[in-house]
DNA sequence: TCTTCTTATGGAAGCGCTTCCATAGGAACA
DNA sequence: TGTTCCTATGGAAGCGCTTCCATAAGAAGA
């Protein structure tokens, strides 16, 4: 049954030059076992051992146990790179984020980690600190390594990348923004109705003077839209949202009370703050009780992202839920499901929510 | 020059049937372009076109030029996958953390990605979700990915995950948890250190009756250390921490608020509150506040990590700073080194600070 | 002018898998 | 008893790189 019986000399090709120093009594280095040691052991073939992985149904049961005898011996673990390299699949997703410093991705590639991994997937990981010259480089990395799937943030970039993705026929999603005009794949809530909708709730309230506190929208779709929700229902009634009381922050809790500082000081103050997450909203919200004002009187404040920390300040925040977890959970599904040769749905909205708090309610005059 | 001039026909070996259709006039599918496709079309082998990415130093400007062009007008990634099987080094490094989900392992894992994209490495994450069952498949996996280091949380896992990467050669560092008796590459602040700290800060001011809110403690080392350092400096006065005042939960910020409601209750309440992460305090003092309680008087609240809104509330959070950047920073650059052959200290402290806030105070009566 | 050294390049094996194809033995069928 | 069909297995090429070694052609030295 065995393929070479008897002595026990290492007969495979020569190697000596790859580094690998052979013979003689060494203390064991690295030890590097691969399919062909497995199979010697178990006196079975390369191929049957490969089997043993891939198509377990298909060896009989004696020979099974011999090979996971022998695996279970040298602790073999199969190289999943050789692996790639064979069958052109990686098992591995991508995802290029702007930064994992921000609750909203974090707990995004936090379930989609989790969905992949359960589908025997990992996940590679990338950050491009908000510079977008930087993701056209890690997409070729991530091209590079394989990937089977990429998840990408927001969508808008250098127009060179979807062609490359297209033209390596690599799988992708965007994800926390939604155009409907665009035929990409996407998910996420649609943030532009959400902005409307808390808007249209501070209107509803009575607010006619609003200021804004957004991301710095250079580069950022996800700023854009939200902003353009805001801007759209105002203008709806009538009014208007001048590019003044609209400011630009990294998303910081000292910003939030800054901006709020510097507004209360203007001749007629606006009476709503709207912000473009819940991060400004609890700075603004934390210091304007430090100031004594009294909420939601005085000044309506509201957020994005319904942290978790949102409902438990005084007064709660009113804000919007965008559902991360299943944002995180429905990129995962896409790609697997495109891996897979399926063609799923290319986008999907899962359902936002305004949480009402009490941070907003009538202007006080 | 050319090696082969003339016929345009592909003399490739034979791969007709590794799906990659031939001939013909079709649709341009994916295209997948190799070393030997550049050297071709630039005329050279694929050992210069090899050069040309490894040793640029070596080949003449002329030839570098002809294979710049033909990668330019190619649009070649070069595999690295293939590069991996060659060279036996990914330019990977593993990450497994209990989750992303923590604005703590984000951070670090953040600086941690950013300090490594530089060097040329990428960022392979798994979470084990605190289920250390799950770490060591996880590890397996990485290892079959031939990361060339792994970045692990805490020091206490199940023994054969040392001895599986010992044996594999695989450099690995882990961090939060710092224990000098233990040989082994670590990187954190000292976490019993600081919460002796903060314990003294609050048995200076006069505290006697504690209670203590911390992060269950099976399989999480971080939070055994941190209680230690609490019990000793407690008990190194004379007073003791029983086991009823020690609450053990999932970090949330409801649970700080429960825990302190229902400590409240009892006949000789607690005068501080001891809490393992921020998280909890923050949910403590936004109920204590809500409660109507005097803070820091009628109850002192301390927290650990030191996150973003600590300082902002109102009072500010007493708290420890841990040096978050400069953990993911240290670890990314131990991996590195380590791999580069050189042997870097194995275990870095960088420096946790005592944070006070008014959230601490003499007890009120 | 001839030898020796460099320098720039090419050939080909090998990294550890998968997969196409071939083959040996039974089982199943007639 | 002969044919056909499965089933379990093995052989070997190929995935796209790196790297050892060989070699051709000048440069440098004598």
């Amino acid at each position: 049954m065995q393929i070479r019986s008897g002595h026990f000399s290492d007969d495979r090709p020569c190697r000596a030059h790859r580094g690998l120093k052979e013979g003689g009594a060494q203390v064991s280095g690295p030890t590097k076992t691969n399919l062909l040691d497995v199979a010697r052991k178990a006196g079975v073939s390369q191929t049957t051992v490969s089997r043993y992985f891939n198509e377990p149904g298909k060896i009989r049961e004696e020979t099974r146990k011999r090979i996971s005898q022998a695996i279970a011996e040298l602790d073999f673990v199969p190289s999943m790179t050789a692996r790639t390299l064979a069958m052109s699949r990686s098992h591995t997703i991508g995802a290029i984020v702007p930064t994992f410093d921000h609750a909203l991705f974090a707990r995004e590639l936090n379930d989609m980690a989790d969905q992949l991994s359960k589908a025997g997937y990992a996940l590679l990981i990338a950050s491009d600190q908000y510079e977008p010259g930087q993701e056209t480089d890690l997409v070729r990395t991530m091209i590079g390594r394989n990937v089977d799937g990429l998840l990408l943030v927001g969508l808008e970039r250098e127009p060179g990348i979807y062609d490359l993705l297209d033209r390596r026929g690599v799988p992708y999603v965007t994800t926390w923004t939604i155009d409907r005009e665009v035929s990409r794949p996407q998910v996420g809530a649609d943030k532009f109705a959400a902005a409307h909708e808390i808007a249209d709730h501070l209107l509803d309230l009575g607010h006619q003077r609003f200021a804004v506190i957004e991301f710095p929208v250079a580069n950022n779709d996800r700023a854009r839209t939200r902003l353009r929700g805001f801007r759209t229902a105002i203008e709806e009634r009538g009014l208007s949202l001048p590019n003044e009381v609209v400011f630009e922050e990294p998303p910081t809790y000292e910003a939030g009370g800054r901006i709020l500082r510097s507004i209360l000081q203007s001749d007629a103050p606006p009476t709503a703050l709207l912000c473009g997450t819940d991060v400004f909203a609890i700075g603004a919200l934390l210091e304007a009780k430090r100031l004594g004002l009294n909420l939601p009187a005085e000044i309506s404040i509201s957020g994005f992202d319904n942290l978790p920390i949102a409902s438990l300040l005084d007064p709660p925040l009113t804000t919007i839920d965008l559902a991360v977890r299943e944002t995180g959970q429905l990129a995962a599904r896409y790609l697997l499901r495109k891996i897979e040769g399926v063609d799923p749905p290319s986008i999907s909205v899962p359902r936002h929510e305004l949480i009402l708090g009490g941070s907003t309610g009538r202007p006080g005059r």
